[in-house]
DNA sequence: TAGATTGTTAATCGATTAACAATC
DNA sequence: TAGATTGTTAATCGATTAACAATC
């Protein structure tokens, strides 16, 4: 059972629910049937009325007196995070971190799957792939997009040709992008933006640590 | 003029610090002297009143009828994070992710320093170091951690391996942990572990792509 | 039925922001 | 002095959690 209420979702509640989604594949591969909000709460470090709260935003999910069956919840989250299909991803930039996140085991686990990298480097356009991934020149970022419906655009480049590539990339129709250049990317209303900046994640770990508790 | 007062501050605000602190590197480097709140919060997409809140918390930095300097304010907020002196930082796990990461550029501009590497694998062993990164066996830890005054334990391995990791590393003495095996680590009150998880961010985007806004 | 756990309400807690006196 | 912008208060908004009736 399943009614989506229209009612603003707090982001904390998504990335719980990715959270929980990460717990209920652990608790699948152990076996487990149905799992309590308090069990699932303990296993993600969070508060079991939240878990509850979390899921009643997009419906009933559970049983009273028992809790939830592990597989239902399981697909059902998936399915309101919108991960219950595949989403086709492209790099842009082809260096050190770009290469690792072709080669990232993870990603086609779960449904992510990269099948284009671009970048302008002769030597590695001269390859042809990496990590099987075909290396494309930006000049056929539209034709490539089409052609392999790309939906999510990574940006590992250099800070100084990010918001370039970042433009490029919405010029071209995509709307959902992961960005690791350490810079804000201006983009329209309707395109999406994760960063993720490693330094800032740093600095909050050395906040914590300097004011030690 | 800086009086710490012993309040809890959010952790949002640490983040947004360390957003403060990317733009402040930006004015410097344009030669701004002086910028005002609304400036610094259009620039960090904030509101004005949010970045004089989260200062006060730390003590009164600006001068009214002015703003403040953009000089005075990057060392201040380098020091209230704790970003004002050297971080030293040993990776574990030098795979794809882990190699990247000892040729990452942006941690040296921002004194994060990578001084040691660890891993199994005899080939890698064998090299001596990469990306000019000293390779160790696990089994020095305890000396290099010592001699190295390693500070922050940066977890690239696989999340099989990624728990005992992390015991090694607790019982070594290092205190934070910058964590990118996608699995909750379990570590004593006194340590603090910071997350990235590659999927889970991608879950966050294309929940937003789906519902589409 | 007795025991357990959900779904939901209401209370609490915390964060954001508008507004404005203080003051450069 | 007039104009500008801070630091701070108070109002608003939103998220967390305790509590409990509903119900398996």
């Amino acid at each position: 059972m399943s009614k989506e209420k229209s009612q603003k979702i707090p982001e904390v509640t998504i990335r719980r629910l990715s959270a929980y989604h990460r717990c209920l594949v652990r608790a699948r591969e152990e076996g487990m049937k149905v799992i309590s909000s308090s069990t699932l709460a303990k296993n993600c470090g969070v508060n079991a009325a939240q878990v509850r709260k979390d899921l009643a935003y997009f419906g009933k999910f559970g049983i009273r007196g028992m809790g939830y069956y592990v597989d239902g919840l399981f697909t059902d989250i998936k399915r309101i995070l919108g991960i219950d299909r595949v989403w086709n991803m492209a790099l842009f930039g082809a260096g050190n971190l770009g290469t690792a996140l072709l080669f990232y085991k993870d990603f086609l686990k779960q449904n992510y799957h990269m099948v284009a990298a671009f970048d302008i480097d002769p030597e590695k356009l001269q390859k042809g792939a990496i990590g099987g991934v075909p290396i494309y020149h930006p000049d056929k970022l539209p034709e490539i997009t089409h052609r392999e419906k790309i939906d999510i655009a990574i940006i590992a480049t250099p800070v100084s040709k990010a918001q370039g590539v970042a433009d490029q990339v919405v010029q071209a129709g995509i709307r959902g992008i992961l960005n690791f250049a350490p810079t804000r990317l201006s983009v329209p209303d309707n395109v999406v933006v994760k960063d993720v900046f490693f330094t800032n994640i740093l600095d909050n770990l050395v906040y914590l640590l300097t004011a030690s508790r």
